[in-house]
DNA sequence: CTCGTTGTGGACCAATCGGTCCTGAATAGA
DNA sequence: TCTATTCAGGACCGATTGGTCCACAACGAG
């Protein structure tokens, strides 16, 4: 037994992170990577393998880290149909903020890879799916408190909540001004009346 | 004078944007593009400059394009909301085939780049306006028709449109199931009702 | 047919890519 | 303290990147 780690995978993961979000995985380079984790080559490639590996990993750490976060915005919430609502409203206010300009990470990779990488296009399906499932159960929240009108079908619901959030996000990244975002917002979340 | 041109500089256009339009900017080299195009490097730097003034090039050529079938495809039905309709019914039902599978080049290029290019942000933008700008038409002229319910905010609801069309292509370049799909189509197009 | 002009192909360039590997330093157990 | 082990730094690698440049071929005007 030697030297311990003098770095915390976690934290450096996040680093990582960070910069795929940010630029993608392509315009990411190598010393992109390990400057702004702190690491030197060798420890990068003993720790994670390749820049790809590390890619996936970042991929998990975020659906991870969305699903956390946004399950728990909906659950938390006393009435879940608000909580949706909010999450729209949040997206359309941060649009010009650093974090609003760099997408969802999801839907970058999404749309950088396509299905062509096996191993990103199932975490993509994987995120996206776990994103539906968030809504899906605060639809069905919603719909046992009262808010949502009887007759909707929560997982089509859900999917074209899904859908709707990476679209806005998109529109977001892209630069689109505060109030076409807000119509946008307005008329998604028409759909839940 | 002397020597004509040997390549047709639209035909060779066409052959950069599909190239781009499949990969993206980041992942198409020089070499992709020039024997895609036929071209040798000299001819192509000679023409285009640089790569990146090509790949603007291609934003706009597919701008126009896009631009010209959807007005044209929402113009000449007789009943402009089944044209609207039958847009998103026609990216669901492609999104398995090749075409399908490259998603939106606008949107594609909206998250490769995002507002960090200028040159190709507002190409971006202008071909998001013009698609609000094409399904706006529509939704007015289906208002004349009284296909459309009074009250409808034509604008609000081509933003919305424009966000869903994006918002489904990417779920359909993730590679989402067609019953996904169609529900997200259903829910959007129960918007116009 | 000749000549001047211009497009073309490919050699060539420095820079950078992702990735490997070796050296030396740091450290926990004995 | 000594040693076995594992760390970090950076030299180094071939391949590839976007881009330049030049010698040659093709062609229109005279």
């Amino acid at each position: 037994m030697a030297r311990p780690r003098e770095f915390d995978v976690d934290e450096v993961s996040e680093r990582a992170l960070e910069v795929f979000w940010k630029q993608g995985y392509q315009a990411t380079t190598l010393q992109d990577l390990t400057s702004a984790m702190g690491l030197s080559k060798s420890s990068f490639y003993e720790t994670f393998g390749s820049k790809h590996a590390l890619f996936l990993v970042a991929l998990d750490r975020y659906r991870d880290k969305v699903l956390a976060r946004l399950v728990q915005l909906l659950d938390e919430a006393p009435r879940a149909l608000d909580a949706v609502r909010s999450v729209f409203h949040a997206v359309a206010r941060d649009a010009h903020s650093e974090a609003g300009q760099r997408g969802c990470f999801i839907g970058n990779s999404a749309s950088e890879f396509g299905v062509g990488d096996p191993d990103c296009s199932c975490r993509v399906r994987s995120g996206l799916k776990a994103l539906e499932d968030a809504f899906r159960g605060a639809l069905e929240r919603a719909s046992q408190q009262g808010d949502l009108p009887a007759g909707k079908d929560a997982r089509a619901l859900a999917r074209f909540l899904t859908a709707s959030l990476n679209g806005l996000r998109l529109m977001a990244k892209a630069g689109a001004e505060r109030d076409t975002l807000d119509d946008v917002v307005y008329t998604v979340l028409a759909a839940l009346d």
